[in-house]
DNA sequence: GTTTTTAATCGTAATATTGCGATAAATAAA
DNA sequence: TTTATTTATCGCAATATTACGATTAAAAAC
C-alpha cells in the first residue's frame, strides 16, 4: 500500500476497522461460530478439525483473533483451550451498535437517497 | 494467499465476514461516518476533501463500499452524490446483532473461562 | 530419558490490498 | 467548439494477508 496512512485517522475510527478487519475473514467467522455451538470451550485440534485449513492456518487466524481480544487461549497440558472473552465481545457488540445506531431514520436527504 | 479456500466456508459466514471487511479499514469507517455527519449526503469531492488521502485513493474506498452495497452514488452532472442506503445499513446492523446475540451468558465453560 | 502429542512459529509462495499519479470519460461552463 | 470540473479507471510500487509444510517447543505418556 505505499505507506500506510491509518494513523492519520481517529484512534476510535481506528478501533472499530480493526475489530471490523479481524472479523473479515470467513476462517475467523467460522472459529467464533464454533466455539459458540460448543458451549464457547474447545481445544485448539478441534477447531482446525472443524475448519477446512491446515493446522498452521488456524493458528494464524486464532492469532488474529487473540490480537483483538475477542479471545483467549489457556494452555492445558500439551492442549489450548480456546475461549470468546466474553466482556470484549459485548464491548465489540456494543461497538457496532453505537456505530450503526448513529444513522437516523430522518437521514434521508432528497439529493439522491 | 496461495490458495484462497473461502469456497469452503457456509454462504452465511462468507458474506458476514464480506460485510466486516468492507468495514475493516480506516478510510472506509471514515466516509461512512463523514456520511452520518452530513446528513447522509454528499459529493464525493468532499469526502476526498474530509480524508487524507488521495482522490484515486478515496475513490477505490467508495466502490468497495458500494460492493457490499451499503452506499451508492448518483450522478449529478459533473459530480456524484453518495448516500448510505438505509434499507441495506439495517440489514447489515440486524446480521451482526445476531451474530453477537449467539453468545448467551450462560456460555462460560469452567474449563478456562 | 525417549517418544508422542499438541500447538506456535518460521520460511516461503501466491495473492490481495493500499496508495498514488496519470489518464480517461463525461458533463458543465465559457 | 474549447475549456474547465469532477470522478473513475489504469498502471505501478509497496506492503499485507493467506496458506502451507517443516520445524520448534513444551508438556505428557511411556
Amino acid at each position: 500500500m505505499g505507506i500506510t496512512k491509518k494513523d492519520k485517522f481517529d484512534s476510535k475510527t481506528i478501533a472499530l476497522a480493526d475489530i471490523a478487519k479481524a472479523l473479515g475473514h470467513p476462517a475467523r467467522i467460522a472459529i467464533l461460530q464454533y466455539l459458540l455451538k460448543t458451549n464457547n470451550s474447545c481445544v485448539c485440534g478441534d477447531i482446525v478439525e472443524a475448519l477446512p485449513l491446515a493446522q498452521s492456518t488456524v493458528s494464524q487466524h486464532l492469532k488474529e483473533l487473540k490480537k483483538v481480544g475477542i479471545l483467549h487461549g489457556d494452555v492445558d497440558g500439551t492442549s489450548v483451550c480456546y475461549c470468546i472473552n466474553p466482556i470484549v465481545w459485548k464491548e465489540i457488540q456494543n461497538s457496532f451498535d453505537l456505530f450503526f445506531n448513529l444513522l437516523k431514520d430522518s437521514s434521508c436527504n432528497t439529493n439522491c437517497c
